[in-house]
DNA sequence: ATGTGATTATTCGTATACAGTTTTTGGAAT
DNA sequence: ATTCCAAAAACTGTATACGAATAATCACAT
């Protein structure tokens, strides 16, 4: 059960350290490591059959990037500050209209097709309502179309706020009346593509930046209220 | 000569590897590492008398954060291709002018007298033809005023390009024809500050951006043609 | 003299070990 | 029962060591 060994997946030619950490993120971005869990070098070195090293090296890396956050004891999911995920927001809104400019230019037929197809998937994943792949169905439109911006410099900024993108997804996604909009906007995006319509990509981004930025705080509100009620509960 | 022990400067309290990662950064900053040389963990380890372990996550780390580059035989610079410098240019178009705005909104009395007196400095050492410490002083400049961006995120996001941003520096700074350029340049945006106008410092940081752009531009065509003079005088 | 192959050297990645530090736990005294 | 102190456990950071991979060098053959 415990020495699982990595290397029947994701076995991507890199190190050992390289693996794990790409596992371990993965966990995080899927939301399978619940908050307030420690994870310990030992105990992951354990879990893949390996030494303290790699696995010391994978949660440092880890921690840097920003993914999660070195204690005294372990290390935990980061707690996202509010006030960090607003200004995230606003780097979004100045970094993706021009990305989406050029990804509308830089976007070739087939990469267009495939994105058609993942919008498709994400409309019947939430007509069927699977919120699970509605969500990755989003994760891979956004990287598809970041993929075809040319400035390669851009690219990688905003991949840099992938994890923050991730984990307000993973709140406005919580609340089912969001999914409508988040299809719609993507495909809106999805259309100025088509036409190789820079502005009207730029401005569409924006507008689902800001949309998105609505959903976020409507969620975190909700969040705040859940919680003092709980602890009303509690104590 | 060599375990020099960092013990005595640069004490912030972190671990070894943390302090070797912040010396090295900032000689990257600054400069001091010639393209081409070749960081080894065994040998920064031997100057900073340590084992190999502190000197490896620091250059992994700094590799990982873009400030290296990791090559099968050490780390190197990274060597900045005409492309990814006009690249980074698009990028701080995209920031800077909200930082500026940020910061004009945000400096407080005494560091926005803090950096007048920088920019005296500045102008004395263009009048002395001190290019040195032009060089300094306008670094100093740009990070004071960065510093005072309210966003931490923009905040961090620009300091990532300081790298690039250096590395155009030392090209256009070797053409003094620039300097009043640049002094005037850091002055208008000075003046925005001081009357706490966020426009007219979002419109001046882009004018200077701008204007970096077209003198490196030029120092780059001198420099192909400096290179290809030299090629045709050797072959 | 030049190209090719083998040997050497360097460097990376990982394993194991040890010391320092902090947290937790157990026990005793009030 | 609670609080305080001490002992133990756990975790981190660093040191040393070893195997594997890759680049460099050198010898040899053409």
């Amino acid at each position: 059960m415990t020495e699982a060994k990595i290397s029947t997946a994701a076995a991507s030619g890199q190190s050992t350290s390289g693996q794990i950490h790409d596992v371990l993120m993965g966990r995080i971005q899927r939301g399978e490591l619940v908050q307030g869990v420690r994870l310990v070098d030992t105990a992951v070195a354990a879990e893949f059959g390996v030494s303290r090293m790699p696995a010391r090296d994978a949660l440092m890396r880890l921690a840097h990037e920003g993914y999660l956050e070195p204690t005294t004891r372990g290390f935990v999911l980061p707690r996202l500050d509010h006030e960090e995920i607003l200004e995230i927001f606003d780097l979004r809104r100045l970094l993706e209209p021009r990305a989406a400019a050029m990804a509308a230019h830089g976007l070739t037929e087939d990469e267009l097709a495939a994105l058609g197809g993942i919008l498709d998937d994400a409309r019947s994943a939430m007509t069927e309502g699977d919120p699970e792949r509605l969500f990755r169905a989003c994760e891979i439109f956004r990287n598809g179309w970041i993929a075809a911006v040319s400035n390669a410099s851009l690219r990688k900024a905003l991949q840099r706020y992938m994890t923050q993108v991730q984990a307000v997804r993973m709140m406005t996604f919580a609340d089912k009346a969001n999914h409508p909009l988040i299809v719609a906007g993507n495909a809106r995006l999805y259309e100025a593509f088509c036409q190789r319509d820079a502005v009207a990509a730029s401005d569409r981004i924006l507008r689902f930046v800001f949309d998105g930025e609505t959903a976020y705080l409507a969620a975190h509100a909700a969040a705040l209220k859940e919680q003092s009620g709980s602890t009303a509960r509690a104590g």
